[in-house]
RNA sequence: UGCCUGGUGGUGUAAUGGUAGCACAGCAGAUUCUGACUCUGCUUGUCUAGGUUCGACUCCUAGCCGGGCAGCCA
């Protein structure tokens, strides 16, 4: 349950948030810290949202506080159970290992129970106890109780039934810099308010033909509080509360209440919700509700450069094709992020790393890369692979002789294990680590140089085999085996170390390479990221491993030396058929 | 011309009245059986103008520039 990443030795993130927290429990304004992540279920979560959920759950963590995780679930035109499953499974993996101990779930089935606070009348919905069946928490679940808050304001004059069509009210409204007017139902009598809302819920009248509405103030220069919906009619199912609703709550609304009826402290959410909060306060101040309220607090979306992350621009991708699925290893969702090999640490240490403020930032991607290497030079196990396979004959190995060769699975570990890799005569060489002409500072094999192959032995070039159109069929060297490990040649220096493979003894598998979809900096910008997709995000090839890769598990994570991190797909690769998706490449100064 | 909000190197982020720091990126070098990792060095910054102060990224005033807001979406 601890994290042994280096990500978490380091010191505790500090924001503005954190600090607001940090002061509401010095002084005694909050005992417990209760935060919450709120997804609509209307789409798979991406690394944007990863940002929200680690800054909710860290927050969580560092306090000995829960972050619930509530489907935000209002809109039962838009979702489907789909998405609450994968966003459920997303999370989990997100903080497995790092703060599983503080996920708020609800007990199943489970609706907010009745309770006495400072012995008055109140709602309460908390955690489910370890153990106990359990499920996300869901704004749904509160239908019942959100009526009944509802039927409150009403009584109080702080909401009436309005008859305005949609069109009429958004004329109503009036624009941001001229106030808007009264509608004609605004002063209708408490009695018929009750009536019509009660009607409402009933299904006597049709979509958008009445709302409810907030009695706030028409003139408000937040035109957030120009008296907004609270309820509108809709005669849909809800995927979660099944078909006996016929009128549904708006975000506003339902979200305030939800955090209230959770006991949620600090509720934490982007920007564009910044014009809401009076609103949000509103609501739950006029209900006159017991407990102490909930607060709202707004921070910057993470940004990343050569990527979207909006909801609607990755269902274009899914649904266009230019994908294969939410999943495809190169969506910056978090089930790509997964399929793709990346560890949940490094997405972590990523969306933490960059910080909370309440400046609109864009974030290079490139911090993303370096995370994802630092962790994975760390944790992943070498292994020799080639891509692109040229033959390579060592004239001084006797056919069938083999040569075993000691190699070392991961330097940076203090005592390192070893594996054997089979040296033969016939092995097989990157095609780009051999040049005929070779460039300026160019230091791999050439006609008539050396190179030494990885823990093996210094091989020089005699000869290029060509076939009649030129095309270099095989090379042939000869191999100097004293300056294997041990031999007495051992120390002796040449410029280049290669990757190879044995060619009659390896193992072979489909490799996916990857690159970043859009190639332009902000594809959001563009008027269509569809002239912006990169034509060479996936390349696939048929690559030679060394033998031991034949036996390689679904969850290991390996670096192929010298060309980067990759690990099986999991949904792909099957037993027998493995294919490999290349989590990212390693740095690469010559590249440049 | 309404309301909200924000401006620190190329990017992100610290410094909350006391030496503008860190990370990434870039460049140069060292090291290397991975052109990786590691290490060293370097380039580049407080939106502007006034004011307060011994001292201002920080406080005040006025500007400038950017982002968001008028769904019966969230």
């Amino acid at each position: 349950m601890t994290d042994q990443s280096p990500a978490a030795a380091g010191p505790a993130p500090s924001d503005f948030i954190r600090d607001i927290v940090a002061a509401d429990l010095a002084e005694k304004r909050q005992s417990r810290i209760v935060t919450r992540f709120p997804p609509e279920p209307n789409g798979y979560l991406h690394i944007g949202h990863a940002k929200s959920i680690c800054l909710n759950f860290g927050i969580a963590r560092e306090n000995g506080g829960i972050c619930n995780l509530r489907m935000d679930d209002t809109n039962p035109a838009k979702e489907e159970v789909e998405y609450v499953d994968s966003i459920t499974a997303d999370v989990a993996w997100l903080i497995s290992g790092w703060a599983d101990h503080c996920l708020g779930l609800k007990p199943k089935g489970r609706t907010p129970g009745s309770v006495v606070s400072e012995g008055r009348a109140d709602s309460y919905l908390g955690p489910a106890a370890p153990g106990e069946p359990s499920e996300p928490f869901f704004a749904s679940d509160y239908f019942e109780q959100l009526y009944a808050y509802a039927v409150t304001l009403i009584e109080k004059g702080k909401a009436y039934v309005c008859d305005l069509s949609a069109e009429e009210t958004d004329a109503y409204r009036g624009a941001p810099d001229q106030p808007g007017r009264d509608s004609p139902w605004r002063n209708r009598p408490v009695s018929e308010n009750l009536d019509l809302f009660a009607r409402m819920r009933a299904g006597e009248f049709p979509d958008g033909a009445r709302s409810l509405r907030a009695r706030i103030d028409m003139a408000a220069p937040n035109v957030w509080l120009r008296d907004p919906l609270l309820y509108r009619i809709r005669h849909t199912a809800h995927h979660h509360a099944g078909d006996k609703w016929r009128i549904y709550p708006l975000y506003d609304y339902a979200h305030c209440l939800s955090d209230y009826l959770e006991g949620i402290t600090h509720s934490i959410c982007t920007l564009e919700f910044v014009d809401h909060r009076p609103l949000y306060d509103w609501i739950l101040e006029n209900l006159g509700l017991p407990r102490a309220l909930p607060h709202q607090y707004e921070f910057a979306k993470l940004m990343p450069t050569y990527t979207v992350v909006s909801k609607r621009k990755l269902i274009e991708l899914v649904r266009d094709g230019i994908v294969s699925g939410w999943d495809d290893p190169r969506m910056p969702t978090i089930s790509g992020t997964r399929r793709r090999g990346i560890p949940a640490s490094a997405l972590r240490r990523f969306v933490t790393g960059v910080g909370v403020t309440k400046f609109r930032s864009l974030t290079d991607i490139a911090l993303f890369e370096h995370a994802i290497r630092e962790e994975l030079n760390a944790t992943a196990a070498r292994r020799l692979a080639v891509l692109r396979p040229v033959k390579l004959v060592l004239t001084n190995i006797a056919p069938g002789e083999v040569v075993e060769c000691q190699a070392t699975d991961n330097p940076q570990d203090e005592n390192p294990t070893m594996r054997v890799i089979p040296l033969t005569r016939e092995v097989l060489i990157e095609s780009d680590d051999f040049a005929e002409v070779p460039p300026p500072k160019y230091f791999r094999l050439r006609p008539g140089g050396e190179v030494r192959l990885k823990y093996a032995c210094i091989i020089a070039c005699t000869e290029v085999v060509k076939d009649a159109q030129g095309g270099i069929t095989e090379l042939r060297c000869t191999a100097d085996l004293s300056t294997r490990a041990g031999g007495e040649n051992a120390a002796r220096k040449v410029k280049g170390t290669i990757h190879w493979v044995s060619a009659t003894l390896c193992a072979e598998a489909e490799v996916r390479l990857y690159d970043r979809l859009f190639t332009v900096p902000e594809p959001a910008e563009e008027e269509d990221i569809r002239k912006c997709i990169n034509p060479n995000s996936l390349e696939t090839v048929v690559a030679k491993l060394e033998p031991s890769l034949a036996d390689a598990r679904l969850e290991e994570r390996f670096q192929f030396e010298r060309l980067g991190y990759f690990s099986l797909d999991p949904v792909e690769s099957k037993p027998g058929k493995p294919v490999f998706n290349r989590t990212i490449t390693l740095r690469d100064q010559w590249a440049k």
